[in-house]
DNA sequence: ATGGTAAATGCATATCGATTGCAGTTAGGA
DNA sequence: TCCTAACTGCAATCGATATGCATTTACCAT
């Protein structure tokens, strides 16, 4: 369990305990966004089943916290990564079987300065995704 | 009401029923995207009342023929805008009011070129979401 | 015009992802 | 080791969206 994770946990008051840090260990195994339902699948696999309740609050309080990132892929359910040690990055997914693949660039550090002038919004994060069909699938 | 869109129905093989007209109608008077229950409420406003689920459904099949564009603000819901006549486009949100702001502006027409080439997929389209804080809530 | 038919609608009900209330449990500092 | 705030599980609930089915409606061919 990375340092940084465990300072943020103290620094938040929050616990280590066991359900969180199999929960913690589920994403941070994980190469790619999953969603609640899986972690909580993979975790009653792996023996160490807990509530899917309790992975709901714990993804919740994970991402007030900064440590994991939602991505949304228009599913109808959120998908969620840990941040720590991984680049910012985008995703693409095939509109075909789901396959989602990691894109390792952003664009936007330029266009946010001008989204900023001329919105005056003060920005604090984006969302981009991509869509298409997998070579298998296209 | 259009008549490019009165040509997409009609390949469809849709019908222009009264609730579909009203619904387009309100979709076309709508500057930024909107969910299915505001559409709703708004029909029922205008003594034009529909079914909620006649909202969905006319809200698929509209997706599907590629009359409006799905915006996913990861508020828990979908937002609906008309493409006929508008600038492909993107938005910006407030995290603290919901205000979504149109961006008059998309920097992804070249990237597409490199995600395909790095990716072999074939990219069909993307979703572009800026968060931020309005003039009012920073 | 009118009649036949595929498409569309409304209502009730179901599903799915996510949230809340509450009573009992646990981590971790004093 | 003890005390308390944080956490968990279970049940119930919610909000958004989907489905089954009987009835109605638009539109094309007569």
């Amino acid at each position: 369990m990375p340092a940084s994770i465990l300072e943020s946990l103290k620094a938040g008051g929050k616990k280590l305990t066991k359900p969180r840090k199999a929960l913690l260990e589920i994403l941070e195994s994980s190469p790619l966004p999953i969603t609640a339902a899986e972690v909580h699948a993979r975790l009653r696999k792996g023996r160490h089943a807990i509530d899917l309740v309790t992975v709901y609050r714990n993804l919740a309080m994970l991402q007030e916290l900064g440590l994991v990132n939602p991505v949304g892929l228009h599913e109808g359910q959120m998908r969620y990564e840990v941040r720590h040690g991984r680049e910012h990055h985008h995703h693409i997914q095939c509109r075909g079987c789901g396959l989602i693949v990691d894109l390792l660039l952003c664009p936007l550090k330029k266009l946010t300065d001008l989204v900023e002038r001329q919105t005056k919004f003060a920005v604090e994060g984006h969302a981009l995704e991509f869509f298409g069909w997998c070579p298998q699938c296209r």
